[in-house]
This record gives structure tokens, C-alpha cells and sequence, in this order.
RNA sequence: GCCGAUAUAGCUCAGCUGGCUAGAGCAGCUGAUUUGUAAUCAGCAGGUCGUGGGUUCGAGUCCCUCUAUCGGCUCCA
């Protein structure tokens, strides 16, 4: 008998060689109908493994993420199933479902060889795919020595797996086999292949062999599937939703911002009502600094080459980057400005300071440009030329801790005032296996790493930890919100970095009348400009908070007649400091709504004969809610309680 | 940069396998209308079909180059 504890803590007991799926019927035959995939111990197991000792037992249906998972996984094995049968050449490599926090679905890296394929074959794929899903093939997992699963992959001339198997250890090496398909497999599968109702393949895209771009580019083939087909449906019609809040086409229909072939790619236009919001986004920032105890600075546009050769940046960076622009004198070169913290310390080295006066916070709003790979921009989320909240703190290493635990609060600040909730803080660290990627000593690299783990605990951060992300001179945390596609972005950031004093050789006087090294904190709490902007567009679908909002208000007369009477509510609205609009134009007043609606703005101000003779506004909502016939200052008081619900002073 | 796709009026799109002068709706302009909570009516104007080349009697349509954009990969100071 073995003894399997459930996640309710139950224990119960069974004769060895009992499956998941038989002890899912003990508990219920209708659960135990809707069970895909368990975990034992830990680790993935099929649904008919025989269990012979005891331990933890986890079943999962659809509903759970790890029933998806194995749900998504098995569909990449009927996908190569199908490939493998309409393209006899095909190399398999891996198949997995992808992870939770980039997406849902799954996909399987192919070698076409001589043969691409597009979207126009995916419908054959598709439809072959569901044939053998029909099937109800039965996914059956099998141990194999190193010797024979080495064996049949190099007979099928497969490179890839062969790579695969001899990393792996003889004796764990399994297959798994649904009808004529065999695969090398670790295992966690659904059933049989008659659970899989709805496939629907997404994209093909290029992918690097174990993600490096030194080896060959495989083809990888995206796709999704369902256990019924009204998900697909309604999986299909979410994307709908999300497209529609996508910041491109947004910051297009509300006129903020736009990008022009003859500009440049990845040089973003603000057009004026853009450039309002951003404004009104620096200020909002620029308060709570002021209070933080923060100096506004300003350093040019473009810096002598030798000033990144200081900093370091210029040979991680310098290849791949605008190249220096060279002037009449002979060997004088300047790099367009990548980043501000080389100025900064600089601005730092203006003169000396004692100990007492730090720490120093100097910020800017600083536009810098980085030649970014063509393929890598992205609307506003990813251009090359683009305007940092940067701020960079010299303090004491005691003072340290406590400036970086301020940061922190300031990040979170500015997120909560923007109704970022859902962010993801993570702490990026260097990777100890390739030290040449930084610069710095160990000792250093351990300070700054222990003093940002330290803060993020000490502040309760929900976080996780991410080795080989940090930056070349130090390591970071990081607060990452999705966009409209649950894709994950970088916004704010917060680095300790001891490096850049050294080379840069920054000093004060401390209490002992020697000189010491200032520890340097960067911070950008929005990231930048543009990139923020766009995830709140897809955040708020447009509909900003209302502080935020370019136009607050729009007066819609009745007629060209109470234009005399609109110009005086309009006048009260900007004594009371609202921004509105009018719309005396000789239109319905449905179709003046109309436009009002779609151009997002919050309240519509409705005045006619009525409004005029009682000296009132009638007021609308956006989305439709009426709030009836009102004065101006009843209307004003709305507002600001509006404005006072979403934003807090900082303390 | 790499893989795949896309590019027609300011915007959203139609234009099948090459064949009359490239169409529609919205936006714009002119006029009529003077309106009560998501589109009043009529008329007008608007396009070197992303760029450059090629195939063809004939190219928006087929082929190639380049540019930009979209979905990924890699990268992200």
C-alpha cells in the first residue's frame, strides 16, 4: 500500500501501482472526467503512470494553468505529428507550451530544411491536426537507453536531438508515443489526443537553436488549442478586444503621437495633445521629486566620445550604436547621448563634497537615442530616440539602503497614481557563469546586489529573482507591467551601481578628513516617456485618469444659438481650472456625442434653451451615465473629487 | 540583424485567376438644416496603388531590390 496526500491535506491509501487518473475516480467520477495532467512529488507525471511510493499528488483540469500546460504541450506533439507527415524532411527540436508569463499556447522549433512554410499552410496543418486528434491516440510514455534514443535520432540525421539526449543522463531518458508518433519526452500529457476539440495555429517565426543567435535559425510554428471550440472563439475574440487597446492604433485615434518614413523609424512624433500628457506627467513627477529631496539638472544632447570610453558604455555598446559624429577639427568625435549618468557624474565632479552634504539627487528628463536593431522597435514601447524620468543619487554606502528604500516608495507612488496594480517587481542579478559580461569587482557586484535584495524584502516586495539580467555595471530591480497582449515591459527601474564613481573617480570628504567613493543610485520610475505612455494607453484603453486627461470636458451646444452662453460656461470652466472644449458646430446633438464618445473624453457638457434660462449644464458622463442638470460649481466639485480620488500627494 | 507576413485617398477597407477612366464608408470642403444624449441631407474635392527596376500587347494585380509596418527570435546601457 502507498499513502497519497491530496493538496487538501487528505491522506489516503492505496495498492502500489495505482494511477492518478484511478485515484481521481476515487475521489469522483465527474472530477476524475475532467482531470488532463498530475504532478507527483513535484513533478509532471501522465494521468496512467502507475504511482509505487508515497508522496504528494496534484490533479489538474483545464482550469488549472499546469491542465493548460500539459493540455498545450500534447497539442505540440499532434502538430509534429503533422508536420512530420506533410513534410517528410522535417527536423523536430522542442515543443513546449509557453510559460505562463509570456502568453498562452504552445509551439514546436522545426528545421524545414530546403523547404519554409507560411500561413497559407496552416489550414492543412490544422485540419490534419484534428483528424488525428479524432483519433483518441493514447500518449504513452516509455524509458529508452541512451544508446537506442541516440541511435534513432542520428539514423533521422536529427542534429538536434542528438544534441538533446547526450546532455541527458542514461537511465532518465523517456519517449512519449501517441499513434504511429514518437517524440523524446520528459513526460506531462493529457490522456489521449480525443480531448483536444479546437487548434488553431497563430504565426510562424524564426527562432534561434537554444536561443542563440549564433545557431542556426529554426522555424517555429505557434499555435493554441481547446478542450472546446467556444474557447477558441472566445480566445479569438479576446485578441479582438485587446487589438482594439493596442497604443499604436490609440495614440493615432486620439491624436498623440505619430511616426513619419522620413523621420525615422523609431523617432516618435508628439503631436500636441501627446505632448500636453507627457507634460502633465513630467510635472506630476517633478512634484513628488521636489518633496524627495531631488535637484533638476540639465546636460546636452550629444557628449565626446571619450566620455563614454570612461564610463565603459562605449565598449559594450559602441559597435551598435549611432556612430560618433566627427567634426572639422581633426580626430574630435561625439556620440549622440545614449544615457545621462556618464553627465551626471560629471555634474557630480563639479566640485568636492563632504560627507554632510550628501546624498545628492540629480534628474532630468533626458532624451537619449540608441540604435536599436530595426527588427527590435515597437510603436512606442521600444524606439530610438526616447526621453528618461533619470535621476541619479551619490550618497553614502550607510546612507544607502535607506535612499534606495525611498526609491522604492516613489516607484510606487507613481504606480499606484496610474493605476498600475498588476506590476511584477524583479531583481535582476549578474550571471556568475560569464563574468566578462560586466564590469567591476566581485566584492562590489556583492554589496550592490545584497543592498537591493535587502530593500526589496525589507519593503515586502512581492519579487522574483532573474540571474544574468542585470546591467553590465550593476544590478537592478525592475517593475514590469504587461501591455494590452500580456506581454511583459520593463517600466521602472532602480540600480545601485559602485562602478561608475570608480571610473569616473568620484569623491567626498567624510567625517574622518579622507576621501571616499560615493555609491550611485540610478532611477527612472516611469523608465521612459514614451514606453509608459504607451502601456498606460493600453492600460486605460485611452481612458486616462482624469488629472491626466488632454481635454476633461466638451461643451456641445444645441444649436449655433447658445454659442453666447457656451462661451460663458467656458469661461467659468477655466476659472475653475478644467479643461474643456466646444463644439458649436451645426451638427445633431447625437452625432456631437458621438465623436465626443469616441474621442474619449470624460464629461459632455450639453447646454440648450433650457440650460441657458437656469443658468446650468446638463452633463454627461463618458459611457453614457447622466449625471442631470447641474451648475458649474456643482460640476467643478465633481471634477476635483474625481481628481482627488486618483491623486494623492506624496507624503 | 534573422524568419514569416503586410503596404490602395487623412482613416478603415473593396478591387477574384493580369484587361474599360482604381471604388465605398467615415473624415474634409460648400450649401441646406438649428437640432435634447452614440452618425441630418445634398453636392464637391481627394489616389504617381510604399520606392526603384523587371516580365508582358497590357501590371494595383506576377517577379526582384529597397523602405516602412505587423507577429516572433536575438538584443534592450
Amino acid at each position: 500500500m502507498i499513502n497519497i496526500t491530496l493538496p487538501d491535506g487528505a491522506v489516503k491509501s492505496f495498492s502500489a501501482g495505482t494511477t492518478p487518473i484511478e485515484i481521481a475516480k476515487s475521489i469522483s467520477e465527474g472530477f476524475a472526467r475532467n482531470v488532463i495532467s498530475a504532478s507527483f512529488n513535484n513533478k509532471l507525471v501522465e494521468t496512467s503512470t502507475p504511482l509505487n511510493k508515497d508522496g504528494n499528488l496534484v490533479l489538474y483540469t483545464w482550469n488549472d494553468r499546469q491542465g493548460k500546460e500539459s493540455f498545450w504541450h500534447s497539442t505540440s506533439h499532434v502538430m509534429a505529428q503533422a508536420l512530420e507527415e506533410l513534410y517528410p524532411n522535417v527536423k523536430l527540436t522542442i515543443g513546449p507550451a509557453i510559460q505562463e508569463d509570456k502568453g498562452d499556447g504552445f509551439y514546436y522549433d522545426v528545421d524545414f530544411g530546403e523547404n519554409s512554410i507560411s500561413e497559407k499552410d496552416f489550414k492543412k496543418i490544422e485540419d490534419r491536426m484534428m483528424e488525428i486528434a479524432r483519433g483518441k491516440h493514447d500518449f504513452k510514455m516509455r524509458s529508452v537507453s541512451k544508446e537506442d534514443a541516440l541511435s534513432l535520432y542520428k539514423s533521422q540525421n536529427n542534429e538536434f536531438k542528438v544534441e538533446l539526449i547526450e546532455n541527458l543522463e542514461d537511465g532518465t531518458i523517456t519517449f512519449c508515443d501517441h499513434s504511429t508518433f514518437t517524440d523524446l519526452c520528459r513526460g506531462g500529457h493529457i490522456p489521449n489526443t480525443g480531448i483536444i476539440k479546437a487548434v488553431k495555429l497563430l504565426s510562424v517565426a524564426g527562432a534561434y537553436w537554444r536561443g542563440d543567435e549564433n545557431n542556426k535559425q529554426l522555424t517555429r510554428v505557434y499555435g493554441i488549442s481547446f478542450p472546446k471550440q467556444k474557447d477558441l472563439k472566445e480566445y479569438l475574440d479576446l485578441l479582438e478586444e485587446a487589438k482594439k487597446r493596442d497604443h499604436r492604433k490609440l495614440g493615432k485615434e486620439l491624436e498623440l503621437f505619430s511616426f513619419s518614413q522620413r523621420v525615422g523609424q523609431g523617432l516618435p512624433l508628439w503631436l500636441p495633445k501627446g505632448a500636453a500628457l507627457r507634460e502633465r506627467l513630467e510635472n506630476f513627477l517633478k512634484d513628488a521629486q521636489k518633496k524627495a529631496g531631488y535637484e533638476m539638472v540639465v546636460t546636452p544632447h550629444i557628449g565626446q566620445k571619450e566620455l563614454y570610453v570612461t564610463s565603459g558604455h562605449f565598449a559594450k555598446y559602441g559597435e551598435d550604436s549611432f556612430q560618433p559624429i566627427n567634426t572639422p577639427a581633426e580626430g574630435e568625435e561625439f556620440l549622440l547621448k545614449p544615457m545621462n549618468c556618464p553627465h551626471h557624474c560629471e555634474i557630480f565632479n563639479t566640485r568636492p563634497f563632504s560627507y554632510k552634504e550628501l546624498p545628492k539627487r540629480y534628474a532630468e528628463f533626458g532624451t537619449v537615442y540608441r540604435y536599436e536593431q530595426s527588427g527590435e522597435l515597437h510603436g512606442l514601447t521600444r524606439v530610438r530616440g526616447f526621453t528618461q524620468d533619470d535621476a541619479h543619487i551619490f550618497c553614502t554606502p550607510d546612507q544607502l539602503d535607506e535612499e534606495f528604500k525611498n526609491v522604492i516608495d516613489l516607484v510606487l507612488y507613481v504606480f499606484g497614481s496610474l493605476g498600475f496594480e498588476n506590476f511584477k517587481a524583479q531583481v535582476s542579478l549578474r550571471d556568475p557563469e560569464n563574468p566578462e559580461k560586466y564590469i567591476g569587482s566581485d566584492e562590489n557586484w556583492k554589496k550592490a546586489e545584497d543592498a537591493i535584495l535587502n530593500a526589496a524584502k525589507d519593503k515586502g516586495l512581492d519579487y522574483v529573482v532573474e540571474t544574468g539580467e542585470a546591467a553590465f555595471y550593476g544590478p537592478k530591480l525592475d517593475f514590469m507591467v504587461k501591455d494590452a497582449l500580456g506581454r511583459n515591459w520593463q517600466l521602472g527601474t532602480i540600480q545601485v551601481d559602485y562602478n561608475l564613481p570608480e571610473r569616473f573617480e568620484l569623491t567626498y570628504k567624510g567625517s574622518d578628513n579622507e576621501l571616499h567613493r560615493p555609491v550611485m543610485i540610478h532611477r527612472a520610475p516611469f523608465g521612459s516617456m514614451e514606453r509608459f505612455i504607451a502601456i498606460l494607453l493600453e492600460h486605460t484603453g485611452g481612458n486616462f485618469p482624469l488629472w491626466l486627461m488632454p481635454e476633461q470636458a466638451i461643451i456641445l451646444s444645441l444649436s449655433e444659438k447658445y454659442e453666447k452662453y457656451g462661451e460663458k460656461v467656458l469661461n467659468l470652466l477655466k476659472n475653475n481650472e478644467i479643461r474643456a472644449l466646444v463644439d458649436y458646430r451645426s451638427e445633431t446633438i447625437g452625432k456631437k456625442i458621438r465623436e465626443a464618445e469616441m474621442n474619449k473624453i470624460p464629461f459632455m457638457i450639453i447646454i440648450g434653451e433650457n440650460e441657458e434660462k437656469e443658468n446650468k449644464i446638463s452633463v454627461r458622463k463618458h459611457g453614457g451615465e447622466d449625471l442631470g442638470t447641474i451648475s458649474v460649481d456643482e460640476f467643478t466639485e465633481i471634477v476635483n473629487n474625481e481628481i482627488k480620488r486618483t491623486l494623492k500627494t506624496f507624503k
